[in-house]
DNA sequence: GTTCACTAAGAAGACCGGTG
DNA sequence: CACCGGTCTTCTTAGTGAAC
């Protein structure tokens, strides 16, 4: 079967989500939930999952009895439930989107984010992240026949020597470095309540979209940086848990997330002042890469759902 | 030299009740 | 209504040793 290393990564990253104990128990409940909110799926309904991704993700928050697990591995799902959806509906693009694990993020981008305070250095930790990659012959054609020089200009083997796996890191380290330039980097922060932790997305937004600080903050390292990327925005995703009617255009959790370079998106149909439902990002912050929507690309690769993405295990 | 399996330690994360 | 402090579990990662 033929795949580029774009579809490779993306099946990588969502088999990673599978590979974590509290996504991979929620999921048969989510599964028939979003089978019945999508019996046939169409490209219109997959799209508007995101509609009721709150709705899936209460589904295993329904038991009135609250213990410690649920709330401690709350949030690692939700995040991976968003993961799950974006990548669902952005299939057929040059956009992946990865939960956070070193395994599968590109060195170059992780030293772009990398945060140093003083010569503290901070990984940033971010949840999500977005990655769009160019329209260049090495990233349409089968991984296979990928010919890529690492940094030090030897030839990056595809395959592991002993077992014969598919080298994904070390070809993305190099294909990143060669191309940082025409890559784009989107964060998505990730939070289940919004009313404690807006501050946080609030101030990382704050610092990687400031020009400069008085002293001892940089960003980046080795050489790569977030203004040399093609593209970089902070978006900000919640589900939220808090009860809607505390939730004001005026709260302050509101505001504060309210001009973050990426926009402030939520599990629910989009709300005028408040937050914009979560597929709406894919339009304002993933579009590039296709000259076409996403309704387009996903009604063009739904009939592989039982095929080449069966990894979404979603039939 | 490379890879895998396993273990231990560290960090992250959500949530709730109390307070001014 | 915003903020703070405290709790507890899960996931990730680094490290070690064994096998090929």
């Amino acid at each position: 079967m033929s795949q580029n290393i774009i579809e490779y990564l993306r099946e990588s990253s969502i088999n990673n989500l599978f590979s974590a104990n509290g996504f991979n128990t929620a999921w048969p409940t989510w599964k028939t939930k979003i089978n019945s909110l999508a019996p046939t799926p169409t490209q219109h309904q997959i799209l508007a999952l995101g509609d009721s991704l709150k709705e899936i993700f209460y589904t295993t928050n329904m038991s009135s009895s609250r213990s410690q697990s649920d709330v401690s591995g709350g949030g690692a799902n939700w995040e991976a439930l968003v993961c799950w959806y974006l990548n669902l509906c952005l299939i057929g693009r040059r956009t992946v989107v990865i939960k956070h694990s070193k395994k599968l993020i590109p060195e170059p981008i992780s030293n772009a984010i990398t945060v140093n305070y003083g010569s503290f250095i901070s990984n940033t930790e971010s949840d999500l992240i977005a990655l769009t990659f160019p329209n260049k012959a090495n990233y349409t054609i089968d991984k296979e026949s990928i010919c890529i020089s690492d940094t030090n200009g030897t030839t990056v083997p595809l395959h592991k020597i002993k077992n014969s796996k598919y080298n994904l890191l070390p070809v993305l380290n190099a294909l990143a470095a060669e191309d940082f330039k025409e890559i784009e980097i989107h964060i998505i922060q990730c939070k289940t309540n919004w009313n404690d932790n807006a501050q946080i997305p609030m101030l990382w937004d704050m610092i990687y979209s400031a020009k400069a600080f008085r002293s001892g903050i940089t960003i980046g390292r080795e050489g790569y940086s977030i203004v040399d990327a093609k593209a970089f925005t902070y978006s900000f995703v919640t589900v939220p848990t808090v009860k809607l009617d505390k939730i004001a255009s005026t709260s302050v959790a509101v505001q504060r997330v309210r001009n973050i370079t990426g926009g402030n998106y939520w599990g629910l149909p989009t709300k005028s002042g408040i937050a914009s439902s979560i597929k709406e990002m894919l339009d304002r912050n993933l579009r590039t890469g296709e000259t076409v929507n996403h309704l387009s690309t996903i009604k063009n690769e739904i009939s592989k759902l039982s095929a080449d993405y069966t990894y979404f295990r979603l039939l």
